[in-house]
DNA sequence: CTCAACAGCGCG
DNA sequence: AAAGCGCGCTGTTGAG
């Protein structure tokens, strides 16, 4: 292949069993030009093509390309990733004729393996090159029938994300096992050497089975417990602990503290710590793409969901450090931008939206702002909330209905989309057939009201589909352009990490929706604060070009991730 | 025994 | 002060 420079050069690479092509094509997604190479020879020559002419790397997935690329020390600047748009582009409503849905461009489970753990991520699979050819000219006709361009950046993102997965993956979240084991240690008592619980929680358990007169009651059993909790007079419906916090009965506190000791020690107590902190990383399986909305999801480990309490033992090495920084109140900046409602937008000005709230005059306080915020995000209908929405509707009219009319649509069977154009999945097949039984004449009254709940349960989905989705395509976007700006930098003195791809290298090393963790070397912490800085202010302007939304950042340089 | 549904709770 | 959206994981329960 030639090494002529070129602007704006696409290479696909087919991967097959012993058998790899690398197909020059055009804008259009069309050959131009082949060339075959060894599986051997693979990661020299892709790294070669990409100093020399950073192409755009047409791939079925980064999980089956870039993860052994990124193995051999193989860094990509841009994909497109076929498996992650073909979801993308086949529902989309931007455009009149999208992509033609294919089973073979579904993300499939693995053949074998750790059970449950790669759900939904794509397996090493072998496509035929034409087959990668006729999937890629489909897909390029689709982003190009949208004048916007924002399937454009949207599939761009969507492929930056899935190569950011893969190397946050390689790179870890650095984990301090010690400042870990110290926090189970301080909370739940000391480890016992032959199993059995710790002793706060033993003593918490203990207290519980005092109170309700039963030395030997399993307190892991819902049935069980809700059984004893009758007898001493508790009458609850649930265990759950906002409906057992609303009692006064002895037995209450050392529950809810049971229930809190006993959440830490299974979901993230020594075995799990056991299981999945390796080295001093934490390596979660990251899923772009993996919610409907097109948040990211996360198999294994719990990588969305680690309680905040355990934040301290998130420590950079030494010599290096953490920029850690999030977004406040990202969802109603984007509706307000969405609906270009610059009252709305007048009130994000600054750090506190919800502050702004309170300014505009639509309520008195903060807390009722923020309930009617959430509220109106996420169809509230009754108590606090829902009775604090209208007062929205008449102070940022054009963002109300922005999301009224997303509801509306999600009721009538109807599909919606986020600002770049993901759209939401239609109702299943059983819709139309439960809305058409409600409507006749003689429809039996469960069956309207059974099917009106449906609809109203959907309309509250769409209803927050356009927000959250368009919140996570800013969030892409941002992640994209720290990524590309940490490239920049240059190879840190710092002694190295451990080992892996970005051992003397920022990288970004978590990714909560809203939120990143970087592990950078301290020479750079500066360097990468700013460019998590710039690439908010580049991820708004993007997106909505000069309309004028704030999105700032809560962003700090520190050892540990403790807040 | 395995499997799926559910309850409950962690995160945004 | 609420019970409105999206997830993953653990442990229990009940069905086969």
């Amino acid at each position: 292949m030639t090494t002529r420079p070129a602007a704006d050069s696409r290479i696909l690479l087919a991967v097959a069993e012993g058998e790899i092509l690398a197909v020059r094509v055009d804008a259009a997604g069309v050959e131009v030009q082949r060339h075959e190479l060894r599986p051997a020879d693979l990661a020299d020559w892709v790294r070669r093509v990409e100093a020399e002419e950073r192409p755009r790397w047409i791939i079925r997935s980064a999980r089956t390309v870039y993860a052994p690329l990124l193995a051999a020390g193989v860094h990509l600047t841009r994909t497109h990733d076929l498996l992650l748009c073909h979801a993308i582009l086949r529902d989309t409503d931007a455009v009149a004729r999208p992509l033609a849905p294919s089973a073979d461009w579904m993300p499939r489970e693995p053949d074998v393996g750790e059970p449950g753990l790669f759900a939904a991520v794509d397996s090493p699979h072998a496509e035929s090159v034409d087959d990668l050819l006729a999937q890629t000219q489909e897909q390029f006709r689709v982003i190009a029938a949208d004048r916007r361009g924002r399937l454009a950046l949207l599939c761009a993102a969507e492929s930056a994300g899935g190569l950011i997965a893969e190397e946050m993956r390689a790179a870890g979240l650095p984990w301090d096992a010690e400042v870990h084991d110290g926090i189970l240690t301080e909370v739940l008592g000391a480890r016992p050497a032959g199993g059995g619980l710790p002793a706060k929680m033993a003593a918490a358990a203990d207290a519980v089975r005092f109170h309700l007169g039963d030395p030997h009651l399993h307190l892991d059993s819902h049935v069980k417990l809700l059984r004893a909790l009758h007898r001493v007079g508790v009458n609850v419906e649930s265990t759950s602990q906002w409906e057992l916090s609303a009692i006064s009965h002895p037995v209450i506190a050392p529950l809810l503290a049971y229930k809190k000791l006993s959440r830490l020690m299974s979901a993230n107590g020594w075995a799990w710590l056991a299981e999945w902190v390796r080295d001093g990383r934490f390596r979660p399986v990251y899923i772009p793409g993996g919610v409907v909305t097109g948040r990211w999801a996360s198999a294994g480990g719990g990588a969305l969901q680690l309680p905040r309490m355990l934040r301290p033992a998130v420590r950079a090495d030494p010599g290096w450090t953490l920029v850690v920084a999030d977004v406040a109140q990202l969802e109603p900046r984007m509706l307000a931008a969405m609906s270009s409602d610059t009252a709305m937008a007048q009130a994000a000005r600054g750090q506190d939206l919800y502050a702004g709230v309170v300014s505009s005059g639509a309520v008195a306080t903060r807390e009722e702002a923020k309930y009617a915020v959430l509220g109106a995000m996420y169809g509230a209908t009754t108590g606090d909330s829902g009775r604090l929405v209208p007062r929205l509707r008449r102070v940022y009219p054009r963002a109300m209905h922005l999301v009224d009319a997303a509801a509306r649509t999600g009721e009538d069977g109807g599909v919606v989309s986020t600002w770049l154009g993901r759209s939401s999945p239609r109702p299943g097949p059983d819709w139309d057939a439960e809305q058409a039984a409600a409507s006749g004449a003689d429809a039996e009254p469960a069956a309207v009201k059974r099917a009106r709940a449906r609809a109203r349960e959907r309309g509250r989905f769409t209803r927050n589909f356009v927000v959250q989705g368009t919140a996570a395509e800013w969030a892409l976007i941002w992640l994209a352009e720290i990524r590309h700006r940490l490239r920049m930098l240059p190879v840190a003195e710092t002694p190295a990490t451990a080992s892996g791809p970005f051992a003397h290298h920022a990288h970004l090393a978590f990714f909560l929706h809203d939120e990143v963790i970087l592990h950078v070397p301290a020479e750079h912490a500066d360097a990468a604060a700013e460019a998590v800085r710039e690439a908010a202010a580049v991820a708004t302007a993007r997106m909505f070009g000069s309309f004028p939304i704030d999105v700032p950042l809560d962003l700090r340089v520190v050892q540990s991730a403790e807040k």
